[in-house]
DNA sequence: CCAAAAGTGTTGTGTTTACACCCATGG
DNA sequence: CCATGGGTGTAAACACAACACTTTTGG
């Protein structure tokens, strides 16, 4: 009789998303606020339990399309979550991912539905069980992350200007970064295309619009790209 | 009717170890000849099953502990795995950690008992299911936190030679690194201390021992010691 | 013509790498 | 006395950090 370990204790797995966006305001994560009870009306990272016949990156793949709408996101799973009274209605294993995201793609209707909101990440209400560990754990893993490998440009639009790139490492690395040596370093990775294109919005003068040139960078197939910044 | 998340799936969950050693030979793993169906005699990480009252940091250490008597051990969380066919018996979700213990001190009657045996990581058998996924991961993890954080001493006796360290980076890194420039580097981070007591068995003119001091490494709070080797 | 952001190089400092010889000792 | 591993320093190349002025143009 070996087809199952019959005698084992069988738990609740879940997934819960630490959802980035950027934009001119900083770094943010989106929250939603929770419906139904134990915690009702706190905010809480986006979640969902793991069903029989999924995966857990499909599980969070699911979650994070149930609740924005998108497909096709830079997730990465984080770490699994386990103290038993962690989540006091039943015992929980939680496994929290993190997704990387274009704020302006997503689909607005759908998120005001659930009573989400973007929270600057230094401005953020307390969270319910352990989701504040999980988002401290998410920010570190993308600091080291974005120095590593190209992920950042998922956060931005397409084409962006080397200012909305700047500030987005600024954000992500909470601190002030010097604007011709990171310029430099960025086009000394030689991965960016400039564009015969300028952003007119955020200056008179107008600002050149680049875009990721994945092409490029698979072609040098650096197994990590150290941007020490 | 709150105290439940009735509908849901539940599954087994359970943890497996990847267990390093370091001796002259090299950096090895401690793998397990599994007893049971499916896969009996094939070589399989140590593992078990989470019980409804512990976490799983918890239960790696218990894992741990039973197949080696060890307990007070250097264990990190690397990943869950959870592709749906990854077991064959049942429908599990594996949380993988990796411990780093030193060679000498572990229980050697435990694991002749238990038929467990030190591989070389350059000369390992194939094992069950994605346990090679595994241990793949934690040697990346390995060769990340080494050169971020202290851990490699985890690996070494108390006491023991610079050659010892650089051999053990080496190991680790997989690659060569030179005699000079490495104990510069080390003497720079200003953490050994050097004892008035030579090792003897290793050459003629006997070469000093060393400890780490945990005392002064903490006091000088790091949150990297950035060892680019 | 002026305010606001864009764009652009150089230099000093520190870090990393490459490299070779003498020392101490037990046998 | 010699074979074996232990221990030690320097110079060249490179990477990093600090720093300020000119350009463009819409209003």
């Amino acid at each position: 009789m070996l087809n199952s370990y019959s005698s084992e204790d069988k738990v609740l797995l879940s997934v819960d998303c630490i959802i980035f966006g950027f934009d001119n305001e900083g770094l943010k994560i989106l929250l939603i606020k929770r419906d139904f009870e134990p915690e009702r009306g706190k905010w809480s990272l986006m979640g969902g339990f793991l069903k029989k016949e999924e995966s857990l990156n499909n599980a969070a793949t699911r979650v994070l399309n149930h609740y924005t709408g998108l497909q096709n996101v830079y997730m990465e799973q984080l770490y699994a979550f386990s103290e038993v009274d962690r989540d006091p209605v039943d015992r929980t294993i939680s496994v929290a991912y993190y997704a990387l995201i274009n704020i302006e793609n997503h689909n607005t209707e759908l998120i005001k539905n659930y009573d989400a909101e973007w929270f600057n990440i230094s401005n953020m209400p307390k969270l319910i069980f352990d989701h504040d560990d999980m988002v401290a754990h998410a920010i570190r893993r993308l600091r080291y992350r974005t120095s590593t490998k190209p992920v950042g440009f998922e956060l931005l639009p397409e084409k962006f200007t080397m200012r909305q790139l700047l500030e987005l490492y600024e954000a992500i690395l909470d601190k002030a970064l010097d604007k011709r040596n990171f310029i430099s370093k960025i086009n000394s990775l030689d991965i960016l295309v400039k564009l015969n294109e300028k952003d007119m919005l955020s200056s008179r003068k107008g600002s050149y619009l680049y875009m990721f040139d994945k092409e490029k960078y698979d072609a040098k197939s650096l197994n990590n790209f150290a941007l020490n910044l």
